[in-house]
DNA sequence: TAGGTGTACTATGTTGCATACTACACTTAG
DNA sequence: CTAAGTGTAGTATGCAACATAGTACACCTA
């Protein structure tokens, strides 16, 4: 059974729309760590995305620690781990960097922008 | 002329780094309004890219309103115009979740986000 | 008039995305 | 042990985006 939402759009890879749902539940603990996770026949059926697809998305959350394998039973929501330091110097170098170049250049107000992240943090 | 700094890495489309470097280049007013912008064939030899992915560039810098063309002459650098409620929709919401919810998923705590943003938005 | 400007078109090769299908090694449940 | 589930790996096809090459046209300016 299907335990996160989405809807999908087009423009963006399926897989990545599926990941990022996935990371959105388990930071607002609608998946919480030892909770099972579909496995790749049941996404592919449940979603109706390919098996490829489905597998695509259960490795990318693997690799990305957020999902542990149990061999012959399924996938199994994983505790939130660390940034490394390359994932620290990312999201806090570039990526904010990017919001900021983004909002400057719209000439929103950085009051408005620190509002907007304190308000997605609860919740 | 190039008057903005630039370096390509792999995995992200050429036009879209370009395009950043100079949203990034006006934002730091480093390009200012009324700076003369290079042509397609001047930035197609400068960068040495293909004319068709230099025109790519700045069909887009116009679209979004931070180029004007000057016809026969040139183009320009724009006033920054205010964002549509389209785009405030998706900086307040869209961008600024995703931001929050890597940094949540990577344990990463709100006080750095927020001072990163306020980093970035001085200089 | 000559040379610059943006713009448009065809064509090719590479890559990523999503699909379909098959197959294998493994572990669990009965 | 057997059947059914698990993840994993492979080949193949269709489609779209990206970047390249090259040619051509209408426009404005010096």
């Amino acid at each position: 059974m299907i335990n996160f939402s989405l809807k999908f759009q087009s423009g963006v890879p399926i897989y990545e729309q599926i990941i990022y749902a996935v990371k959105k539940a388990i930071v607002s603990e609608q998946l919480r760590p030892g909770d099972t996770f579909p496995s790749v026949r049941e996404l592919s059926k449940e979603l109706r995305i390919n098996p490829n697809t489905a597998q695509k998305v259960l490795s990318h959350l693997v690799r990305e620690k957020l999902l542990v394998i149990k061999p012959g039973i399924g996938s199994v929501v994983n505790e939130l781990k660390e940034a490394t330091a390359l994932q620290r110097k990312d999201i806090l170098d570039k990526e904010t960097e990017k919001l900021v170049v983004e909002s400057k250049r719209l000439l929103i107000k950085k009051k408005e922008v620190i509002d907007a992240v304190k308000h997605h943090w609860e919740l």
